[in-house]
DNA sequence: TTGCATAGTGTATAATTAACACATAAGCTG
DNA sequence: CAGCTTATGTGTTAATTATACACTATGCAA
């Protein structure tokens, strides 16, 4: 195994949507006493990874993101690098760190990354016990800096959301209408319109009905949607809406 | 002076407008035989630096400005970190490190800002001798990546122009509207309208008519206004006008 | 005083956004 | 199987915002 570069790490915030809300993955950190096996602290951290002698960033978020939850082939978004020297400094990442990673220096540069899933395709289960979703409105603690990652990792997806269809990497290939819309309001905090919402939507050409409605549920079936990447790529105008 | 932590560096893109155009400030790099003093190329590069150890990445950034340019006190925006291991790596890249930093590491990974000044304040003549201004539209070669750093900070600088008032701090403290109507053109990169221009600058309650006009042009003179940062501030609501 | 160059101004039309309510279809329950 | 529950699906009007467009005003220079 490649050596790693011991101050330049990247985490990655990986965004699931389960037709609720958004939810954010994390995994557990617990120190416990060596001696007395007691619990020093508990709290959460995202998935990051010190980078490898060799690989480009974009890769460490690639594998990380393999290695920690399984996923691969999935949306992924370079958002900001946080390289305070007090990022790693509060009284819990001191101990955490001269336990566990001793060897690692004392000011890492993190480069963040967001991704996009579908919360049902993450299952955090087996091989990753200790990670689970938390709702973005309702995190628990955090360590290091990642509460502020997370925040401005949710910035920009707005912001991107704002701009791009990147919605659809949150849901299952097939979706709802409505599923897209309440997709929609969790990301950017705020109720929408049905009809109006609908009607934009008609407008994205690149959201395609399926012949096939809903099944199995205790209402009048929706239609069935996919999303084009094809017909985005080949639809879209390089409009930046410059709005002056 | 405090040691390099020699594998990050940041990159400023320095962005000056001088009433015309929108420039990028380029530092000149020549390599030459030791023994024959003959050029062996020319091209230009970013100005950047290694981060020292225990320095932030923002302060890296404003150190890099007031060390390579004289400047103080200026907007600086980070907006992507660059970290292919092959950025380094191109023929003249290959000379240039093993003769000037020999000590350096291969892959070094670099944080980009880019900051705006009104291209009069910056005078690259004393201290700074091989450093230009360069047309955005008209680059020289360019060393390392930094032809993509400059399209990514240009792409990153319209993105940001569009959603926030930023604008100002490429111009001097008093402008007139034909001024503040040819940096958008600039920067956007497409003309436009003056009367909508203006309808729109109108409802900018925080850019402010002075009781005073342009003198010494051979045409009729210009109100001049200045932009209030304060009242900006107060008067901003929180709007990510997202288009859905 | 005339010419030149840029400043400054308003209106009509089109496009987009925002607000809003009722009929429909499937499953469930009794 | 009747009726209840729940989410789907649909159109119009008003308000706002964006676009297109042409002439007069002012100061300086020749």
């Amino acid at each position: 195994m490649r050596p790693i570069i011991p101050n330049i790490s990247v985490d990655c915030v990986v965004f699931g949507f389960d037709m609720k809300k958004l939810n954010v993955l994390l995994t557990e950190r617990q120190l416990k006493d060596p001696k007395t096996d007691e619990i020093i602290f508990t709290d959460y951290t995202l998935q990051g990874h010190h980078v490898l002698e060799g690989e480009n960033l974009n890769e460490a978020a690639i594998r990380v993101l393999r290695d920690k939850t399984g996923l691969h082939d999935i949306f992924l978004e370079q958002f900001h690098t946080f390289g305070n020297t007090d990022r790693m400094l509060n009284e819990r990442d001191i101990l955490w760190t001269e336990k566990i990673y001793p060897m690692v220096a004392h000011h890492v540069v993190s480069v963040g990354y967001y991704s996009l899933v579908d919360s049902a395709t993450v299952k955090p289960d087996q091989a990753h016990q200790q990670t689970k979703w938390f709702s973005v409105e309702d995190l628990p603690e955090l360590g290091f800096d990642h509460a502020e990652i997370i925040e401005k990792a949710l910035y920009c997806l707005r912001v991107k959301l704002s701009r791009e269809p990147i919605g659809f990497e949150l849901l299952p290939e097939k979706f709802t209408l409505s599923q897209l819309q309440s997709l929609y309001e969790a990301v950017l905090g705020k109720k929408l319109d049905r009809r109006n919402f609908r009607k934009k939507v008609a407008l994205m050409k690149y959201v395609i009905p399926l012949d096939e409605k809903q099944r199995g549920v205790a209402h009048k079936p929706a239609q069935v949607f996919i999303f084009s990447k094809d017909v985005y790529q080949r639809t879209k105008k390089e409009k930046l809406d410059f709005s002056i």
